[in-house]
DNA sequence: TTGACAGATGAATACGTATTCATTACTGTG
DNA sequence: CACAGTAATGAATACGTATTCATCTGTCAA
């Protein structure tokens, strides 16, 4: 139990490989190597001699020398946007998941939507296991590339993809109707969508969700376009709503963020939510149900998402290539719904 | 210019090497390898020919094998706390930096503090670059470990690493000072601190700088701890303080994320901020500018920290290993400690 | 005793690239 | 014309691991 001088203490700048181990516990490369990676193959006896060897040198496996030789990273790729609270929480959730599983996440953020391509450049480079490809605002064409062969590839909230990609996402339609049905069962008879992008797959959708359910109970839902789906644009938006001549009695807003900002410019204004008109959302932020907004909103299951855009990815059956899978959120009421007087 | 029938449109399993492109273009592989990673060792000419073939054929460099024979991966390791918003919005600007320099973020988040050490298991074996340490809850212990030869390591907002791991950090106690001399300027005589953790070194020295200040005015600040640094803990310790026999003029709160919760905790109890007591947090998250809040708060320059802590990670002088950076922040004067009244 | 067989291990090789070393062709100078 | 020097390239090797193949030891049944 003397301090020996060597391993830990010694700080050469080499790090230390299987062969080291090796010859430290008298064994071959290949059994250092069988002791951690399938350490049934190696006799108990031995097996204990290699890992103290392994300990007292301070041994640990080099991951990418194994990607080399075993094909597989245990490394899955997220593209996703480098704004947007949204993202953020799916991407908090799906590292989550995947250490679970003891696979890592390698992140690729991007702040236009032009930077896709060099991301995706990038992406392919490293040999990953798998690809989760989120934004609305990625291109057709962009999303085409991605079929070359290589490591699986889901879409993940983006229905555009849908026929080119496996993809995951929210029922957006149905629960943007589903809010729908809420508003009318309040009574509403005027309501205003404010939308995010408009070219956007996601909004669209959720436009349709809207009007339909809205036209079924006779009441017209005019469009109104922010521009993005950002805090920003909403607040900037409002300015419009404050100055028109009569203000709806609802207002379905396209996302939660984009949402927040029109109830602060709104309430800015002076106009107060639910007070003065009634307001929607859509995500169900962990912002949203802050008591200072208390959002009707329509809540998406990101754990529920995370998981399927994983078992999509690592299933067996990698054929049948256009699965989406399409999943229901949940409308979540708020107080921004509720009415105060009559 | 016919169609051919190689190269992408078969959708042959094995991924494309350098092997396979020096045959297409009449090379050795080592010329492809020059070619892709030191053009000005081939010829023009045969630069063109590879990269034809190399197109041709759909060739990607594999990343893997790059790495494992240049010992550099080109990866940061970032291992970050799951929730926080302050943690999203610095990681979302540090992949963003090092996207710009070709280098990609495995990411790393942890839920308890406990899981870190799996993590930084998992982050020895691949051989990242370098690893970002952020979060004010992990143990001197844990900090220690990362002292083994290996990736240099920077610890991120995380003072108590100082003297232990080279460290980047906003002066948590100059800004925390400032924001006091702030509410002094404005005649505030009573001050309550409420904290995060106060086991957290960065909660105790803002709680010093604060403390500090204000005994410099002769004005007292005793210390309340929250429990955490998030919104619920807010909005619940906002009941102790909506039936405290006398609010103090001015709370000043460790966090944004915390004062957010304490601002909707007040509201909802009946108290206005700033019109019963003033307010000022801590960090500069977006929200804290947004309408409904407007925090008066210290703003981090996210930006310049993750500069400081990539050029810590990668100066050529790898000794003084024990180096903190310390960045001013800038105090942001916000509605929550503009009077209304006298 | 012999042969079949399982368990444990070592030697050798492959993964895909970057780089060293050696070879060849070519340029310019004396 | 000879020689030195440079540019361009190919053959061979190393990076660290996982796996195949062969070898060896010992056990059990015939």
């Amino acid at each position: 139990m003397n301090a020996s001088e060597d391993g830990v203490g010694r700080s050469s700048r080499r790090r230390v490989t299987s062969k080291d181990v090796a010859s430290e516990a008298g064994v071959s490369q290949a059994t250092v190597a069988r002791v951690f990676s399938s350490p049934h193959l190696a006799a108990p006896q031995t097996r204990e001699r290699v890992k103290a060897a392994a300990t007292r040198l301070g041994y640990v496996p080099n991951a990418i020398a194994r990607s080399l030789k075993s094909q597989k990273t245990d490394i899955v790729a997220a593209v996703v946007p480098a704004q947007g609270e949204y993202w953020q929480s799916m991407l908090t959730s799906f590292s989550r998941r995947l250490a679970d599983q003891g696979r890592q996440m390698l992140l690729f953020s991007f702040a236009e939507a032009a930077d896709v391509d060099s991301a995706l450049t990038a992406v392919e480079q490293y040999r990953v296991d798998g690809i989760v490809l989120a934004s609305s605002t990625i291109s057709q064409q962009q999303l085409i590339r991605m079929l070359r062969p290589g490591p699986p590839v889901v879409a993940f909230n983006q229905p555009a993809a849908t026929g080119v990609l496996p993809q995951v996402s929210v029922d957006n339609e149905a629960g943007m109707s589903d809010l729908a049905e809420h508003l009318a069962g309040l009574g509403v008879s005027t309501v205003l969508y404010v939308g995010g992008v408009a070219s956007a797959s996601t909004d669209q959708i959720r436009y349709r969700g809207a009007a339909r359910a809205l036209g079924g109970h006779g009441i017209a839902c005019p469009y109104l376009e922010s521009g993005a789906f950002t805090y920003d644009v909403g607040y900037k938006i409002s300015a419009q709503l404050a100055y028109m001549d009569e203000l709806p009695e609802a207002l379905m807003v396209g996302s939660d963020e984009v949402a927040f900002g029109v109830i602060d410019g709104l309430r800015t204004a002076g106009i107060d939510v639910p007070g003065d008109v009634l307001l929607t959302g859509f995500d169900g932020l962990p912002q949203s149900a802050w008591a200072g907004y208390d959002l009707t909103t329509l809540v998406q299951p990101i754990d529920v998402l995370v998981d399927e855009v994983i078992e999509l990815l690592f299933r067996e059956d990698t054929q049948a290539p256009a699965v989406s899978v399409v999943v229901p959120g949940s409308v979540r009421a708020g107080r921004t719904t509720r009415r105060s007087d009559g």
